[in-house]
This record gives C-alpha cells, sequence and structure tokens, in this order.
DNA sequence: AATGAATGAGCGTTCATTCAT
DNA sequence: TATGAATGAACGCTCATTCAT
C-alpha cells in the first residue's frame, strides 16, 4: 500500500517524477501520458503505476516537486542586501529565469491546466500566494507609509507583468536576447511605484 | 438550398468553428477533440471533416479567427481621444476583457499550445506584433522624444505585463475583484515610464 | 452517428452479434470481452465499437436478440392442440431445450448478471413476464375454476421448477439423460395442481 | 501473538476468507479480484497472496466453507419431526433462505462458474449430491413403496424446482413478498407426487 | 507473518484518419 | 454536401503473479 520505503523504490519513485517532469516540458500537457513517461524513466507502465498509482497523482507529486524547487528561489533572495538591491535581484533573477526552457514552457501549461484542473488549481494558487508573500515584505521595506492594501496590490502587479513576459521573453521567443533591457524597465518602473507612495486604491 | 448570401456549406463551417471554440474553451486544447467538436455542432464526425480535413486544419482556422476578433478591438482605439486617453482606455479594456470567460481561458492555451505548435507559435507571433504596433503608436504620439528601441522596449513591456494578470484577475480568478484598481496602477505606471524617457536600453 | 444502414454495414453488425454470443457461451461473461468478440468476428476492435460503442451497449443488443428467439418458441406452443397437450409440449420442448449447451450456459449466466447489472435485470424480467403469459393461458384453458392469484401462483411455480433443472439436466451436467423422466414428472405433477384446484394462496 | 487457540496467521486467513464473500456477493464473480478482497479485509494484496497464493486458491477455500455452511441446515432438518413434517420444512427453509442476499446472488454465481471452471463443478456437484441425499431419506420414510430409480428422479425434481425459485422470489426480486404461497404449493405438489406413487421411469 | 518491487497481459475506451457511398 | 465503414495507435487503468526483503 505504501510505496518507496526501501531505497530502492525511493531511487525508481525519484527517477520517474523526473521523467515525468522531462516529458511534460518536451511534450506539454496535452502530450503528457504515462507511457512515455514510463519508457523515459526506464521503467514498465505498470511499475510506474505501482508508485503513482493514477495519472493525476503523478501529476501532482510532479508538480508539487517542481513548485517547491521555484519557491526555495524566493526566499532565498530575502536573505541579502538592501530592499532595493533585493527587489532589482528579485526581478533579475525572475527574467533570466524565464529564459531557460523548463521554465518558459512549465508556467503556460500549469496556468492552462489550472482553469481545467482543480488540483492543479489548488497548488497554482499556494504557489503565488508564498511567492506574493516575498514581494510584498519587500515592498513594505522599502516604503513603510504604503497601506497593506496599496502593498497587497502592487505585489500583484509586479508579479504579474514579471509573469507576463514568459510568452515574450523566454525560451526561443522573439525577444529572448532583450532580457536585460526589460529587467531593467521593469526594476525601475516597480521601484518608482512603490516609492511614489500614491497607488490607486 | 441557400440561406441568404451564404450557402448552406458556409453556415455549417460557420457552426462548426463556433462550436470548435466553444469545447477548446470548456476542455481545454488537452481534450480538445474532432468528436466533441462534431457533436456540439449537431454535425457527423464525417461531415465536419469534410469541411475541416484534419485536426490541425480545424484548429488553425479557429485560431484565425478569434485572433482576429481580438485585434479589431485595438484598432478601434486609435480612433478616438488623446493618446493618454488612449493609454488608459487600452489598459482599461485589456484589464476587463480578461475577467471574460474566453479570454480566461483561450490565451493560456494559445500560450502552452504555442510552445509545441509550430503553427500557433506563428498565429500567436503575428497576433502580438499587430497588438504591440499600436502600443508603440501611442507611445510614440505620448511622448516623441523617445528613440525606436525605447519604443519597443515599452511596447513589449506594456503588453507583456498587461497579459501576465490573465493568471491573476481573470475569469474565477483570486483577484476578479480588484480589476478597476490593478488597471489604475498599469495606467499610472506606464505613463510615467513613456513621460519619464529614462528609459534603459 | 447511426450504424448498419448499408447492407455491408447490416452484415457486419449481424455478424459482431453473432460472434458475441459465441464468445458469451464459451467463455462466460466473466471472461467475456470486447477484444475476443472483435477477434471471433473477424473484424478489428475498432470496427466492432464502430456498430457497438461500449461493452453494454453490445451486451444488450446481444441479449434482446436472444431473448427474441426464445420468447417466439413459446408463442408457437399455444397455436396447435389441447391445453393439456400445449402444457405437455411445453415442458418437453423447455426440458429438452435445457440440453443444448447455448441454454445450459445462457441463463445462469443472465441470472447472475441480473444480480449485478439494472439492464440486465430489466431484459430478463420481461422475459419471464411474457413467458408467463403464456403459462397462465394454458392454466385458465385447463381449469377455468381457478383465481387469477392461484393462476399466478401456479405459473410462477411450474416456470421457477423448470427454469432449476438447468443446472442438473443440461449440457454435460450429470442427469442429461433423465430428461425424459423429469419431462413426465413434471407434466404430471403441474397437471394434478391445475386441475386440483386446491391451490394455497 | 496468539489470540486464544488461534494464531494471528489462521484469524487473518479466516478474515480474508470473509472479505472474499463479501466482495463475491457484492460485486459477483465477474467483478471478483484479489486487489478488492485485499481492500475489504483490510490486508496488503502481497499478505492476502500469502495466505491465498492464487485466484483460484482463495475461490476454492471460499466456495468450500460457504457450501458447507448450507449442507449443515440440511443434515438439521432429519434430526426431528414426521417425515411429512421434514419435507415441509426443508421446503419452507429453502424457499426462505432464497430471499437472503447472500442466497441469492451465491447460486446463480456458482451456476455459471460451474459451466467455465471444472474445481467450481466438482464443488457444486458434491454439494447436490449430499442434498440429495437428505431429500431421497425423507421421500423412502414417506413412501417406502418407491423404487430407488423413482426415488432418486423425485428427489432431482424437488431439489431442482426449489433452486428454480432462487431467480423469481429471491432478494429484491419480483416475487419476493410471495414466498409463503410458493412454499405451500411445493410442498403440497411434493408430496401428492411423493404418495401417488405413480412416478415415471 | 507481512509487504514492497516489479512485470506482462489484458481491459474498455478515445481518437484522428482514410475510403466508399 | 453529407455520412457510414473501417482501421491502427494510443490511452489510463486493473489485474494476477513472481521475487525480494
Amino acid at each position: 500500500m505504501r510505496t518507496g520505503v526501501y531505497s530502492k523504490g525511493k531511487n525508481t519513485a525519484a527517477e520517474i517524477l523526473a521523467a515525468a517532469i522531462a516529458v511534460f516540458i518536451d511534450q506539454g500537457y496535452a502530450q503528457f501520458s504515462l507511457r512515455k513517461v514510463a519508457t523515459a524513466a526506464g521503467v514498465t507502465l505498470s511499475n510506474l503505476q505501482h508508485y503513482y498509482s493514477t495519472k493525476d497523482a503523478l501529476l501532482e507529486a510532479m508538480m508539487a516537486r517542481e513548485i517547491e524547487e521555484y519557491l526555495v528561489t524566493f526566499d532565498e533572495i530575502r536573505s541579502h542586501g538592501s530592499p532595493e538591491q533585493q527587489l532589482a535581484e528579485l526581478v533579475e533573477t525572475v527574467v533570466e529565469d524565464l529564459k531557460t526552457k523548463k521554465t518558459t514552457i512549465f508556467f503556460p501549461e500549469l496556468w492552462s491546466l489550472s482553469n481545467h484542473h482543480q488540483a492543479m488549481t489548488k497548488h497554482m494558487d499556494a504557489m503565488y500566494k508564498r511567492y506574493r508573500l516575498v514581494v510584498k515584505d519587500i515592498i513594505r521595506d522599502i516604503n513603510p507609509a504604503l497601506t497593506e492594501k496599496q502593498v497587497k496590490h502592487l505585489a500583484l502587479f509586479i508579479t504579474a507583468s514579471l509573469e507576463g513576459h514568459t510568452v515574450f521573453v523566454g525560451y526561443h521567443k522573439p525577444w529572448m536576447r532583450e532580457t536585460k533591457a526589460i529587467a531593467a524597465i521593469a526594476t525601475q518602473s516597480f521601484l518608482w511605484l512603490i516609492k511614489s507612495g500614491e497607488i490607486p486604491s
């Protein structure tokens, strides 16, 4: 009933997860199948299902793992530098990360999935909540005079704006080579917004 | 056999296209199938394939039709008001439109499709090019002193930022009721960026 | 959407049904699979499903056809001879038929199926209702003095008693060679019951 | 480790058997699987297979246990009352038992299984042999003048007739509330058959 | 005594597509 | 213009079973 308790099984489970994200990135969710994952993991279909008994179970495990990986990056950013520097680093880190194949593909898949798959909606919402928590902390540090509502709206605008660039500056996208300029514009504009203090509510 | 100026065939083709977008929005591309479209259109599978012989053919026709519909909106915005007003209206129009079910679902599907489907990439890129053309014109009208490169980058940043909100303020999304504040912040920040003139390149 | 309208299709549909009952008898419902039926019919699995889109659809079509075949026999019995002769012929016909492989296997499968499959329950109940209608007519002809309730109970007892022999005198069953004696006992006992008139209610 | 006189293993084996019959009754043999039994027994599949290494082994053990349970009832009937009373009690007991869910489902499953599964055929035949032994004893007691052949045929007719009612007066069956009348008719008719002595051979 | 790891076969079903009518 | 006939590939999933721990 329980699985992955022997070390051999733990390895297999991990390899399946690794293969799953590879297939997911390579082919997209529409072409994501257990057979492809099993083949990519060098495992039989039935053995894959010994560890992840349904497609959704595998999908969830994979998503949880990937999302966790993204979130640790944000927490690290808060650990050093002035608030302004933290904002600049956040923007640069995010925008640079957009250029990786995985990020370019992973997020649009997650977004579309979240519109049709309740469990994915929950994962996604939880992730962005934790993401915005970090952004809100930085905003408050830069301008403590802002109201909570202003902070909330700003954090939303900043994160949404950055996510939006995935489709344009990502891997193999037309604007892939302009990330530097984009990051600069974004940082500049976000800083002005935060500091100006005149945020509508 | 003829109804008005349309032959029966043209009507059927249009009904299929309408059913196609309905299924696409309702189920997402991953669950999009010719059978479902045929059923939704009240047409046999064979007959559907008489009009659109492959899945890709139907997908392309559907996409072309939908994208065209979105583009006409942008052209209209340029037809009246001051440049600043045009920018504000653009932002408001786009953000409000994000709340419709169709837009909320259509674009993430398009984005993820574009990562795995060449023909979709082309359609999407062409659409955003025409979209940014309008934005660039508005930017130039507001601040003629900007260089072409600055205009280009600004147009990218503005459109990308707006698109990014789809996942957060769209239909049934957690921030659906905050579109007013978001639009205000966006307009304010975009206007400042354009007028300040200090755009990095 | 509709199927079996061309003569070619009509043939295929009929061949599939014939193969279905063959597999059903040969292997029982527990081993009854669409693949086996398709192979037996010399048809691809997908073509089978073009005609019977689900396993249940095939099962129902097969059952309806088989049951109808059994029912025509009963109607024929009423067409000639005295009521007593009709009863004797009914008993003999039924008991003899029990020895055929198809009947021996078909009915126990139907009985067990009817306990777990609603659609089968309906088919079975409808069949026995029509069967008992014939028996009731014969009973009334033999002894018009019986009340409707007595007739009902007698018809039930007679049909149930006969069905019960399936498991004992059927194809390859231990008592296969004793059908003559059994039929005689049954006829004798049923006739006495009907004529005695002292049926408890 | 030991609970009472039973080892833990014996308890587990018995619990598995209890779960097995529950699943068998609930779902029928067609849906009977080791996994379902294991789940119902609150045991891992591996552990179930530690006790019953194959599906057939479990099936046989389960059948043997169930059949034994039915047989003890018959032996009890012979222990008191006049032969005529014994016959009446047998009929009533059997017909009343038909209304229980277990009996209603168990026997049709056994009958259909016996047509495709040799081991089940043996179990079933042995059971009915012992059943008829009791019936034959009662018949001889009532009418010692009958020949052995007549007794054999009568016993067969009586048991077969009673079994046949399973499908009609059983649990949730249309005639479930008519068992009293049916039992009366059966007893009356069987007694007349035995006493009349004019049994064809 | 109990259970995880792994396998291979088979299941019903969905699907896009080709061909003929 | 419309639709039935037929195909082959793939899908998620269930299953009984073997082997190792």
